[in-house]
DNA sequence: TTCAATAGTTCGATATTTTTGAACTATTGA
DNA sequence: TCAATAGTTCAAAAATATCGAACTATTGAA
């Protein structure tokens, strides 16, 4: 039984977020799961498909710890949502103004 | 001789700039050297005097490499300024929407 | 000119963090 | 019950950060 972390919206720090973000991995999972507005799964949010599976389990912790996504166990998999309002709510325009310089990883579809 | 590497404009990265924001210590030079508007020595720039030398000195050049601030020598003092035009052209509001959020260090005199 | 003081850099060693593969857990579906 | 899937945890290896010590360059004074 895995439990997760998620701090309270007062707990979000800036520096938190802000180390969370400043890997260009992690800005790339957030940047997508803006896009997309439901949840996705791990696997689904990255864009970085040759990487260990470890590694990216790790990165979704430190998402998770700074408080910038929400995960739940749904079946087999691990819907994550990102924490737009509680970002919004705490730092407004933080997320918008950052997300809006990283590159669009795809604008379409395939 | 002391060569510093200042990145052009134009090679100043959102994932170089926010590296170098994520760490504490040096989001606090940054927020100080925009309090001030002119040029700061390392030392005066520094919120965080019980830190060895070589550790400050690496969290500049980092600051530096990243496209944050400008350094020359100047005397026996290095001038340091925060690139902040270069920085607004490129990523216009990221600098004030970030620093924005982080604790005044200071905000009248002492 | 020489000497000490100052401001910061560079170097090498240690300490911390990140990344990885392997082994593990939990759920689904055959 | 068994295999497949999705992700976690652990321990070791790789990469980064921190520190003290030695170094460089400049100033100012004797």
């Amino acid at each position: 039984m895995v439990q997760f972390v998620h701090p309270s919206r007062d707990d979000i720090t800036l520096e938190g977020v802000l180390a969370a973000l400043s890997d260009p991995m992690r800005l790339r999972i957030v940047k997508s799961m803006v896009g997309q507005h439901g949840c996705m799964s791990c696997t689904e949010a990255t864009p970085c498909p040759d990487m260990a599976k470890s590694t990216l389990s790790n990165h979704f912790r430190i998402l998770r710890e700074a408080g910038l996504i929400h995960t739940e166990k749904k079946g087999v998999e691990h819907r994550n949502i990102i924490r737009q309002d509680d970002i919004e709510t705490r730092f407004p325009g933080l997320l918008k103004t950052i997300l809006g310089f990283c590159d669009e990883p795809r604008q379409g579809k395939d």
